[in-house]
DNA sequence: CTTTGTGAACGGGTTCACAGCA
DNA sequence: TGCTGTGAACCCGTTCACAAAG
């Protein structure tokens, strides 16, 4: 279809193929799925999937797999399907896992305090490199053996230490500010907790988790099936964004 | 998919409006965006909203508001915009706030501890009122007020005690288990926050909110802003790149 | 054969633009 | 006049079904 990517490319890796780029937003966060999906298989010691198999275990249809896929290229073999290990680097790669991600956090309370302690994110490639608050019993400890620095570091810190992506899980009415000095910063990518709307430049990327937004979507499917009322509109399975 | 279409219930609700009931799912966690600013300006004082005022505040744009809010039927005035109280009303009912809403929190880890002491659950009518684990150090203790039970007694207490949502903060390993026990005890609404696929049958809905996922997509904008290639296919709202 | 990769059909959601009403 | 409510156009993502390839 559309081409719009300039000539010459530069071709990154010394692969043969032609990445037809426009990913669509819906697969890259497929993507992620897949790629965990893929990081169990290889534990498990699996080294080929079929699209039927990866779909499977992804909670989607293998068309939708595979025309996932596609738009990075052929990685697949017809009549036997997708070596495990080649298909996790190709998605690692297209995931910006082969760039080194740092994140900040900002906002130790409650929910920052858990999310600085989620070995998981470490696990994934996404270590939490640094903590800021504005609470100055908290500033100066750690947790998780990450120093807590205060909010006004956050312009030398972020800009020095190579952050690359910010996550909010402050106050409503701290988020802005606080939203403000990242930017400044130049953290262009941005994950936001708290229930407000952020105002952020065109070139700055921001993905909300609303949790009471969650539980209210779920209120409403009990509520629906209670009073016997006929289906929604049935599209999206899972996720979030906003 | 979803349930076999409608059955009956020919329509006893002495309600003067026509609520065209099929509301697309999109919108639905719209309206719980639009209830919160509605929420906020209450607070404030504002009695009258213009669908191009309470667009902005939520982040979308006025033409969606509207069609939002047509779904549940005329609610505003013309050439005036829409009564801040009705339409908070309208809306609370429509999400299901007017039946009782009882969560139970499942996993009382690092993000279930978290959870189960975040007020802004209670706040919106989400309140936790019941903890479960399998630590039996933690067993009988109490977080926020709330006393943790062991996994084991989830039937009877959820049965028992109206639970209508159940969240999942758990491990992986351990969450499937933990969905069977809530599916058993009758509740039809998760929210799943382990890095799981959740099998359940039809007439369960899960929502999942998978953190890393989150963070992956934003790496992605990071590794694609950094290679300089196209725009992705852009669609939901929010920030673009260029 | 089996399974991938993909053009084409389909469907839902967003946007447009204007008719309708206070 | 000003703003809501909505049909219709448009766009994007999903699904289908089959040709291509091992």
């Amino acid at each position: 279809m559309t081409l719009p990517p300039e000539s010459g490319a530069a071709a990154p890796d010394g692969n043969g193929e032609r990445p037809a780029r426009p990913v669509p937003e819906a697969t890259v966060s497929r993507l992620a799925v897949y790629l965990r999906v893929l990081g169990e298989l290889r534990e498990a010691g699996v080294e080929t999937v079929s699209s039927e198999e990866l779909a499977g275990a992804s909670g989607v249809n293998s068309a939708k797999l595979r025309k996932d896929l596609s738009y990075l290229g052929s990685y697949g073999v017809r009549g036997v399907g997708y070596d495990v290990t080649s298909l996790q680097g190709r998605l690692q790669g297209e995931l910006g896992m082969d760039h080194r991600q740092s994140v900040a956090l900002v906002g130790v309370g409650n929910l920052g305090h858990a999310l600085a302690g989620y070995t998981g994110f470490a696990g994934r490639g996404f270590p939490v490199s640094t903590l800021f608050d504005v609470d100055d019993d908290l500033v100066g400890s750690e947790i998780n053996g990450i120093r807590v620095r205060h909010v006004r570091e956050i312009p030398e810190v972020c800009a020095g230490g190579g952050v690359t992506i910010g996550m909010i899980a402050t106050p409503g009415p701290a988020a802005q500010k606080v939203c403000d000095l990242l930017v400044a910063a130049g953290v262009q990518s941005i994950l936001n907790f708290a229930p407000v709307l952020l105002t952020v430049p065109d070139d700055v990327e921001v993905r909300k988790v609303d949790l009471s937004v969650e539980l209210q979507v779920l209120a409403f499917h009990v509520a629906r099936r209670h009073t016997g009322a006929a289906a929604v509109t049935d599209k999206t399975n899972e996720s979030v964004v906003s």
